[in-house]
DNA sequence: CGTTACACAAACGACTGCTTATACTTCGTG
DNA sequence: CACGAAGTATAAGCAGTCGTTTGTGTAACG
């Protein structure tokens, strides 16, 4: 049967294309390299390279193995990684992983909440947006993930492994001025302001506000971009555009000259945690859960 | 890193439930399981079982390692045998595997085409249907498929590792008895025949079928079910009832009172050669796709 | 309370597998 | 064209790995 060092070897000798190199790589000698490649070829009963004095080439047998090798060494990997996370989650060391408006509202509350009363549970907070933080969780980088989605796109992927719990909808939120002339009105319309400056915020959320936009008819001029939520404020406050926000980007830093109305038509933002459906029962991950989901509670009825 | 032999040692303990049964089916002693399995647990530095005097149980990481092993020694497998079936190829040898009838008309028209031309070429031949014939090819038993698929199933999966290459389109044709009031009629409806009974060919053939009659507004009485071909027509001429098979079937055995008419409304089966799309550049395979085309274009001819 | 079945520990021996040393081939270059 | 550089193959030596043997500890069962 295939043994993994001679794959991992045989991965590097493909990479580098030559026995010494990938011997100087993984720090055996030629040698060692050239008998395990030997090896390897009396276990296939196949030739793998055709030798060409110096410089070697792949056999089609070679071919075939070397389009697989990639994949079974990183699942072999993976396999580790999982045993590893396991492991941590029983000590309570539990990896999560949210966006950044969400790691500075929602989830410090939570971990404050989780610290008063489980003190064997270790946090550690990593932050990224969806699709990166989600690939992550695949990749067993994290072990819950805290990501949003948008109205408009898929309802909920639940294919494979992962698993999706609801946290909250927060309204999406236009944000201007207080000197504004739309300042006192206490409804606008998007459709109203299609000839108005915009700032706008991380990619994904600029690209739903393209979107929206698109929904009422209108392109709109982004004249700024930027994924800084205080950035984004003081260039509203300062009169350089409007922007349009999720609800919880203002509940922890809030311009005193900023007013916020609800966005007509109406858009949310679906927060959610997001874990790997093979998580064992080791009930740290629940409790982040659950720690998650009451402090998404306190926020939505703080705000409603 | 994880080794294939400890993993192979793991997933042999986790199935038998003991260090001792894995060991005898491994063709080790119990103390040579043991240590293999401490040497796991010390690379991967979690304990996988929790000794509980006779008898063990799998820790939540020895659960973990489980749930992945068995795909992993899956898939070194299929990486074995991948290079295996190019080294097969290279000496010209190709796996063939086709359905019942193919394996009398389409199949053997071929290969004695090839025979004629390529002497190097050698051919394993093997029976199966689809979807059990394409799992195979899959799994790597074979090179080569000659499926089908129905009007009614899904055009082509084209998904991942398989390509499609189509080779006949056959009617379906209403066998009958030379006796039966039916049998001077030039076209006959298969609604007109609700009341008829029927035998039916093998399993997918039957649904195919009973598909038909759903389409033409009744539920067929089904006295009998083969997937003798031979036997089918025996049935029929018997008198005991009408049947609905594809064209191909009565091309190698037709019994002299038997009369086929034009099935309508017109239903049609897809007769196909399937290969993996990482199938080396042989051309063993190629000259047996180039056979089998050549073959269908002669069938169909014939029939026109 | 002995028997049985199993896991663990230690000692031993064989074999695997890496290193060093050396020879051979090819390619590039002065 | 000859020589050096770079690369592979082979041989020999040596060490560590791995499986067996042998013996001990322990939990379940009659």
């Amino acid at each position: 049967m295939l043994d993994t060092q001679k794959l991992v070897t045989f991965a590097t000798v493909v990479r580098t294309g030559s026995f010494a190199a990938a011997a100087r790589e993984l720090g055996y000698t030629q040698p060692g390299v050239s008998q395990q490649m030997k090896a390897l070829e009396r276990d296939l009963r196949a030739t793998l390279f055709s030798r060409a004095g110096r410089g070697l080439k792949l056999s089609e047998e070679g071919e075939a193995l070397a389009g697989r090798v990639g994949g079974l060494i990183a699942d072999l990997r993976a396999a580790e990684e999982r045993v590893a996370a396991v492991s941590r989650l029983k000590q309570g060391r539990v990896r999560v992983c949210a966006f950044p408006s969400a790691n500075a509202t929602l989830v410090p509350a939570a971990m404050s909440r989780l610290r008063s009363r489980h003190v064997n549970i270790e946090i550690e907070l990593f932050e990224a947006e969806p699709p990166e933080s989600l690939e992550g969780l695949e990749r067993g980088d994290y072990d819950v993930v805290v990501a949003f989605r948008y109205d408009d796109q898929p309802p909920a992927p639940e294919v494979g492994e992962l698993v999706t719990i609801p946290l909250l909808d927060e309204p999406m939120v236009l944000m201007m001025s207080d000197e504004h002339p739309l300042a006192r009105r206490k409804q606008v319309e998007l459709a109203e302001l299609d000839t108005a400056r915009w700032i706008a915020g991380c990619v994904r959320c600029r690209q739903e506000f393209v979107n929206a936009c698109a929904d009422a008819g209108f392109a709109p001029r982004i004249d700024i971009t930027t994924d800084d939520n205080l950035a984004v404020q003081s260039y509203v406050v300062a009169g350089l555009g409007l922007a349009v926000m999720p609800r919880m980007t203002q509940s922890f830093v809030k311009h005193p000259k900023l007013r916020a109305k609800p966005l007509l038509p109406e858009r949310r933002r679906h927060v959610t945690a997001t874990i790997l459906r093979s998580q064992p029962k080791t009930g740290a991950v629940e409790r982040v859960i659950e720690s998650l989901l009451h402090a998404a509670r306190e926020l939505n009825s703080a705000y409603i």
